[in-house]
Parts: C-alpha cells; sequence; structure tokens
DNA sequence: CGCTAGGTTGAGGTACGTCAAGCTAAGTGG
DNA sequence: CCACTTAGCTTGACGTACCTCAACCTAGCG
C-alpha cells in the first residue's frame, strides 16, 4: 500500500473507534507515526457484541486477541454455588486479553456489561508486530503490567478497605481511566451497569452494595444516575478511598 | 567469551542458585541453548537480604529488577491506618519486579519474608535481551502475565470465598507453585513465616485466621509446623478452595 | 394498565473483628 | 541450671460489618 493509503486508512481507523486506544497508548508513551501506522495496519475484525454476552471465553485456546473500542467490559469468574466476582473492568481502548498472547488458555470468561464495538487481531500478527517494533511492543506490555496494577489495587480494597471506600476507590479509578481515553467530561463519565453487577466488582452483596452507594450519594460525595457517574467532591472521594493515581501510569516515559 | 567458557559459566550460574528461575521459565516453554546463556550471562549483581528488609522500594524509578534465587518475599502495600495487605508471594524463581522494567514507578515494595538471596540486573541489559531474543522476550512476559493472573485469582478469594476456603486456596497455589520449582518434596514445601503475615495475605485479623488455620489442620487437611506445610489431603483442599492450578500454566507451549 | 427489571428498605442472622488474657518455646543473663 | 524476657500462638467474650430473606417501590415498556 502508498503512503497515501497508509495515511488514509490511518485516519479511517482513528474515525471509527480507535482513538480511545491511541489516547491510553500515548498517555504512557509517545509513538512515532511509523509504530501507530503499523498498529492500526494490523487486520483487525470488528465485531458488536450485544450487552451481556461473552466476548472471550475461558478455557479455550486463543488465537487472538480483543481490543474494547466502545462501550464496557468485564472480566468475571464464577464460583460452584454461582456466585461471581468479577476482577476487572474494561473502558474503551482497553486490549481486555493481550496477556491471552501470552497465556494462551484465560482462566476467566470477558462479558459485555454494555453493548460493544470490538476489534480483534491474530497472535501471530501480534507476534510480528512485536518483533518489528520492539519499542511499541513494550509500550504494548506495559499496558498488560497497569492491568496488573489495577488488579493489585483491587486486592488491597478487597482485603482491607471497607465498603464505602472500596467503592470510592473505584470511582476514582475509572474516572481516571475514563479520562485517559477521553471519556470523562467535568467529573462525569457513563457507567450504566446494575447494582448486581457493581456488587460482584466490589464483592459484595446488593443490598449491601445500594446502601452504601446511598450513603455516598448522601453524603454528597457524588451522584448515579441513569447510567451516568457524576463526581460531586473529587478530593473527598480520594481521601476516603486513599486513592493515589500512580499505579495507573498516566505519564509518558521512554518504555 | 569462547564457547567452553560460557557453558562453565552457565554452569557456574545454575549451581549458585539461578535453577528455580530456569525451572520456572521451562516449566511454560522450551529454551534453546542460546537463549539460556544469553539470560545467564547478563550481569547480574547477587546480594544478600535479611528478613523483613525492603528489597525493593515504592514510589522510586526503578532501573533494575530483581530475581528471587532463595527465600521467600512478598509484596506490601499499606493503608493509613497502618494496615498492610500483601498482594502477592513470592517463591524463589520469580522475578519479583519484571513489571518494573514496564512501569517506571512501583507502586508497592517488596519485602524478604525470610533471610533471601537476590540478583538484580539492568532494565538496559534486559531490554537488549527481549530485542535480540525476542521469543525468550515473550517467555519472560509469560512470568508477568501468571503473575496477573496469580492476582486474578487473589480475588475471586477475596471477594467471595470464606476465609477457609481463601486459606486452602493459597496452600494450593503454593504448593503447585514451590513444585514448579523444585521445592515441594511429598506435599511438604517450607513456608517459614508468622501468622501474622498469613493475615495480611489473606486480608483477616490474626485471631480469625489463626481459629481457620486450626480447623484446617483438625480436619487432617494439613500440618504447619516449624515453618514447614504439609499437605495430608490434597483432593479435599483443592475441592475445599475451588482451586485449579490451570492459570498457574504448568504447560511447554509455544509462546 | 399490568408486567418486569432494577432500586430501596427493614429485620434478623453470621462471619469476622477487637480486646484482652494466657500459653509455649526459644533465647538471654545470672 | 534457673529466672526472666520475648515472639508467636491460642483461647474466650463480645462487638460490628456485612449477608440473607422478604417486602415494597419505581420507571420504563408492551
Amino acid at each position: 500500500m502508498s503512503d497515501i493509503g497508509t495515511e488514509t486508512s490511518e485516519r479511517d481507523a482513528q474515525r471509527d473507534g480507535f482513538q480511545a486506544f491511541l489516547m491510553s497508548l500515548e498517555a504512557r508513551d509517545v509513538l512515532s507515526h511509523d509504530e501507530r501506522s503499523a498498529l492500526l495496519a494490523l487486520d483487525w475484525r470488528r465485531l458488536s457484541v450485544a450487552a451481556s454476552r461473552e466476548i472471550v471465553g475461558h478455557h479455550r485456546h486463543t488465537r487472538q486477541s480483543c481490543l474494547l473500542l466502545s462501550g464496557l467490559a468485564a472480566r468475571a469468574m464464577w464460583l460452584r454455588n454461582g456466585e461471581r466476582q468479577i476482577s476487572a473492568v474494561h473502558v474503551p481502548g482497553d486490549f481486555v486479553d493481550l496477556h491471552g498472547l501470552f497465556l494462551k488458555v484465560l482462566d476467566h470468561s470477558v462479558i459485555a456489561l454494555t453493548n460493544c464495538q470490538i476489534a480483534t487481531v491474530d497472535h501471530d500478527a501480534l507476534r510480528a508486530l512485536f518483533e518489528g517494533y520492539p519499542h511499541l511492543g513494550r509500550v504494548l506490555t506495559t499496558l498488560v503490567a497497569i492491568d496488573a496494577a489495577i488488579q493489585r489495587n483491587w486486592i488491597v480494597g478487597l482485603g482491607r478497605q471497607p465498603a464505602e471506600a472500596r467503592l470510592a476507590r473505584l470511582v476514582c479509578e475509572l474516572a481516571v481511566r475514563m479520562d485517559i481515553v477521553g471519556l470523562l467530561d467535568d467529573g462525569r463519565f457513563p457507567f450504566p451497569v446494575t447494582q448486581e453487577t457493581l456488587s460482584d466488582i466490589l464483592g459484595l452483596s446488593l443490598v449491601h452494595t445500594n446502601r452504601k452507594l446511598m450513603q455516598l450519594r448522601d453524603a454528597g460525595y457524588l451522584t448515579w444516575t441513569r447510567g451516568e457517574v457524576t463526581i460531586c467532591d473529587w478530593e473527598g472521594l480520594c481521601e476516603l478511598a486513599e486513592f493515589d493515581g500512580i499505579y495507573l501510569n498516566r505519564r509518558q516515559e521512554p518504555r
């Protein structure tokens, strides 16, 4: 393909939903024009997934990874008694199972929390990209490492924080992640999930989740209506959650 | 250096404590002779760290990563009130902060749970290794991804399992990880940590940890004396913990 | 106008936390 | 060889954060 052709396809790709992904990458390091082009020139396959459908199945051998273009998704694991724990929430721009490139078999499912637009790419192509563009490979691997850092943070919340602080922590984290991909608008971001889903994120019962959520609302920290969270007291929330966003690595650094 | 020289240094390195690391890698994929040599030929710097000292500090810019040759270590994070949550336990052969190569700044400390032998290596050297040996780089990155898979498993335990099952899960996981690096001997492995440390791993109080531990002992699942865990009923423990070791990726696969 | 999914509220139970004490074994100084 | 100390383990009593069950309420929607 000619230079002009590449340019066009890059612009197309951006217009069509890769913006969040690029913002996520460029929040962590500077990408060269070549790197961006190579990334977008991969053979992405687009799909729509309806809310609550499975995006990636667990315990299956994977040959491709999946990028979330729009919508919300989550990693879910089930216990024998039917209880569910969500171990990650994915926002647009997240490469939801890039770790599948290394693990081959996943121990969890990825489910769509809302209607989602996704783009998948073959592992073979990704491996070639990593070899051809080592720096780009490192930036992508950084995403995997940030993902793990987020999980560490959840472990602290689940292990040592009471329900209210845990909830506050989640809201703080999501706000920053949404901001990174341009979806935070004046302290407001979309989060159209049920309180049942929320309770599976926080490791709480539905009833308790509801009570603590109302408590945060009544105390003036936030509002949460019609699938949208509005943060009213950012400082207060951070204080309550003991939130320090440093682990989200929002710094352009040579990686 | 000549071939013979390399051979010798490789053998020396192995004799001196890299066995666990190599076993951990080779449990996940086949390494070529070249790859093994290149890995061991890095400029490793050896250190001893006394129990309960810090191995890696948090919030500092790191320029090197640290391999655990012998002993036990843990990732720890503290809350304002002084409570501690441990988000990972490291066994010999673990590359305790390989993710630092990508993150640059860590959000946690790594502390020695026992006296430890460690070996550090510069990030520059690692980056060069990743570029020169892409496949080896992928195997190393697989370790980061497995580390994250372990964390996901902890999230499920912390969020949805009662204390007893959570404890059982930890024991199952450690047994398999110890086995991978050759430290499991007939269902027995060394784990000389206090119950206070254990409670910080499980997100429980010391007293409750003690009671549940005794319960597991009394029920004949295991013994835990003089810093050694002996599993008496592997099937039963797995059943109780709902443990499925698949997430530890103990399979030689092309990565 | 009735149905349904999701949110809210109340009452009572339980797993876990806290406080406080006693126990045990290993180390230390006389 | 015997106090004495100390770190870690064990036990009891009691408090609380969270869970369960069971309603009821509300807003959308056919």
